[in-house]
DNA sequence: AAATATTTTTAGACTTGCCTAAAAATATAT
DNA sequence: ATATATTTTTAGGCAAGTCTAAAAATATTT
């Protein structure tokens, strides 16, 4: 381990890992994220898992009793926080500055996150135009630790004739955002729903008043959209 | 250590800086490098730069024969080179985009150098425009590993009457930085040597063509200028 | 050339974080 | 309620990188 200054007085990389894993399936889930859940959301084994959580519980990061699962504590949750913000910042960079497409940004920001110095993250803010949301449309928490909740909802939700404005994704996958990207389905893009087909649920929507397009299932189930009234 | 692929295909955080520390010591002193300088210029101790100069060593970053000091090879030097790169172009970033003061930047580009990712450094390069010195003057070497040699002078070897562009430093220390942006001695800045005192050595400078003043024989033998004919 | 001092290396131990395999606890099925 | 399956924890070990203290090699003095 590196004895910079930078990389000890706080938390190390892979504590910030834990935090924010558990963190986010503690968004999901609502009920006690348990042993397994978090081995798989870092691919790790159960067992390594238990040894960190224990670690992490000694410095109040979380609550743990043995064989009941953890919570964060109101400590541990804006350190998540504060690990999710500056990760979406990074992607903004990386996104908006340097040009890279938005599913190339998640794992260089799996890295920048845990530079550690809160100076530059406030900088790096205030660069950006202290952007709300991440190239992904994912809101980016505020320095007090806030997030901004939008109500986006998913495009499936829409009925036929109405219309909204790509603004996020559930599916963060690579594959996902390369097939969006080559449909034009970017962030900003207007839809419009007009034809669900009974028989195959293929959505038939209209992209910025231009070409029509069909959309599987699949893909109308993991787009954000905010509706037009 | 955390497995992110982007932390373990190359070299760790760690060999990078012993790699770096070992080629600027060798450029300093062009003798083989001993294990306590190695030692001092990483704040470390002896018996911890044994054991890893043999892992380096053995990755054929360096030759190592016991009690012989070391050097590093080719790919060695490769990798060094280019841990000052991404080292310089941080630096810059910092201080040019996000307005880092120059003494505020080693700290912090002390950790981005080690993020991993060719496409980042290059993408990076080409929106700061790609610089050829960093916020010290030091010149940024590129992609090749090619570092372009300044003809830069100490401003004490000035003889009266000539003048020069400051254009880097010897002294790195945020104290000097520091004190140089006080009395306005930054980059760029035209001094004209008006005088140098036959008692105690202090040079009387014009600050580009206006006011005056009087520089310690330690400052003027840690500023770098490119001279005016 | 011998004695002393310095430098470098070895030996053994510590920390962080990970692993496997086995044991213990909890959950589910009969 | 007992047996089986699953989950979680313990136990013991490994790798990277660090440390101290002692041993070995090299340098310097006398």
């Amino acid at each position: 381990m590196p004895k910079n200054i930078y990389f000890c007085y706080m938390y190390s990389f892979t504590e910030e890992n834990y935090l924010k894993a558990i963190y986010k399936l503690q968004e999901q889930s609502d009920l006690a994220i348990n042993t397994n859940a978090i081995a798989a959301a870092i691919q790790t084994k159960a067992a390594s898992v238990t040894d960190m959580v224990k670690k992490l519980s000694e410095k109040k990061l979380l609550n743990y009793e043995k064989y009941k699962g953890v919570e964060l504590t109101h400590l541990g949750k804006k350190v998540a926080i504060d690990t999710v913000r500056k990760h979406r910042l990074w992607e903004t960079f990386l996104h908006n500055k340097l040009n890279f497409a938005w599913d190339e940004v998640h794992d260089i920001a799996e890295q920048l996150e845990h530079i550690q110095s809160q100076e530059l993250i406030d900088k790096l803010d205030e660069f950006l135009g202290f952007p709300s949301h991440d190239p992904h449309g994912d809101p980016i928490p505020g320095r007090n630790g806030v997030i901004q909740q939008n109500n986006f909802i998913l495009l499936s939700e829409l009925e036929i004739g109405e219309s909204g404005i790509i603004s996020g994704v559930v599916n963060h996958s690579a594959l996902f955002l390369q097939h969006l990207e080559k449909n034009e389905l970017v962030l900003g893009k207007k839809l419009l729903v007009q034809e669900i087909s009974a028989f195959d649920q293929l959505v038939k929507v209209q992209i910025d008043d231009k070409k029509q397009q069909q959309l599987s299932s699949e893909v109308v189930r993991n787009i954000l959209v905010k509706k037009l009234s």
